[in-house]
DNA sequence: TAACCGTGGAT
DNA sequence: TATCCAAGGTT
């Protein structure tokens, strides 16, 4: 068979299914409808770099209500936005979040740029998320390639060579099936097709839409492909935190640098991370160490956190910069979830000292 | 280029 | 329990 015919076949049988089985999801428009808001599909994209589906649900609910349109983000205060992301994680994404808000607000007329080019100058927007909002909310042909799209691709051509060495012969392959013609849905097809069937482990190669196209269904192990360089182990860190309480109810809080770790995130006052973390308190006074360190992964590390407790008097200062937070307001205080684990931990510890 | 950058769910 | 993994970008 003619091999252009055959790569036009795979985006035609993707897309017959698709049409029959695509997810509805909140920053898809409709059935029938053809525009995506490109402030939503934008938005939707970055909260889902390295992030699933489920986990940005409510985080898109609470920032489309909250801020509906491009020119509200960008005049919110960035205090309020870090907080309303805390939790999801990769807080760079929230930076530059707003910061290419402000720039589309103030630099293009709050009209996101329609090309892939224009799209890939914006911050936080790479090669990847410059494809998907130039496919999905302005029908541009743009070769999208995200995990998904490697992982499907990669086992349609049986592509053996190791990520992330594969990664070229991946995008020309990719190039090669995606059709001039809705280009939007093709990507979100095949993502869709990732995520529900074309799996990590255990693919529904019986269900699989495309698997009359499938070179790697005719290998001994499907599941096999992409294969993935070998990952280092992550070192073991510890460190300390210190909760400092007020007879008034109040919490000492502090944000953490512009960059970096949690960049820009309320925190507990902390040490370093690091093998041999200096544990010299924040200011003199009668600690208390909890038994059970707060053990928490981070993506190169995982930390086994002490929490210090002290409780000062109404006038007491500590020397760096920070906030008297009211506990009952630590909800809102938008602590990452180490720092939301740890309060807990101090506050649970409290709770018995108090009963 | 490879290290850095979170979190939670699935297995 | 340990490991893998997710609609990646920046430096």
């Amino acid at each position: 068979m003619d091999v252009e015919r055959n790569l036009m076949k795979i985006a035609a049988d993707l897309l017959a299914h698709y049409d029959v089985h695509a997810r509805r999801l909140p920053w898809r428009a409709p059935p029938g409808v053809n525009a995506a808001d490109p402030y939503r599909v934008w938005l939707s994209e970055v909260m889902l770099q390295q992030t699933t589906v489920a986990a940005v649900g409510p985080y898109f609910a609470k920032f489309t209500e909250r801020w509906p349109t491009v020119e509200a983000l960008a005049a919110a205060e960035d205090a309020d936005v870090m907080a309303a992301w805390a939790g999801l994680g990769y807080y760079a994404r929230a930076r530059n979040l707003l910061a290419c808000a402000r720039a589309v607000a103030n630099d293009h007329g709050g009209v996101f740029p329609d090309t892939e080019g224009g799209l890939r100058s914006l911050p936080g927007v790479g090669a990847y998320t410059a494809a998907a909002v130039a496919a999905i909310a302005f029908g541009r042909r743009a070769v999208v390639v995200d995990a998904n799209v490697e992982r499907v691709v990669a086992r349609l051509f049986a592509i053996d060579t190791p990520l992330p060495a594969a990664r070229p012969a991946i995008r020309v392959a990719a190039n090669g099936i995606t059709p001039d013609a809705r280009a939007g849905d093709f990507a979100q097809a095949m993502m869709d097709l990732g995520a529900t069937i074309c799996t990590p482990r255990n693919p529904a190669c019986g269900i699989c839409p495309l698997r009359s196209d499938c070179a790697a269904l005719l290998t001994a192990d499907p599941a096999a492909f992409p294969v993935k360089a070998a990952k280092k182990a992550k070192p073991h860190r510890l460190g300390h935190s210190w909760w400092i309480e007020r007879p008034d109810g109040r919490v000492w809080l502090v944000r953490r640098p512009a960059k970096g770790l949690l960049g820009g995130m309320r925190a507990l006052p902390s040490s370093d991370w690091s093998a041999a973390p200096d544990a010299t308190p924040p200011l003199a006074a009668d600690w208390t160490s909890l038994a059970e360190p707060v053990a928490h992964v981070f993506t190169h590390f995982s930390l086994a956190l002490t929490v210090h407790v002290a409780h000062v008097a109404e006038d007491s200062m500590p020397p760096e910069e920070g906030e008297w937070w009211p506990l009952a307001q630590i909800g809102e205080a938008g602590l990452p979830t180490l720092f939301r684990r740890a309060a807990d931990a101090a506050m649970k510890e409290r709770d018995v000292h108090v009963h």
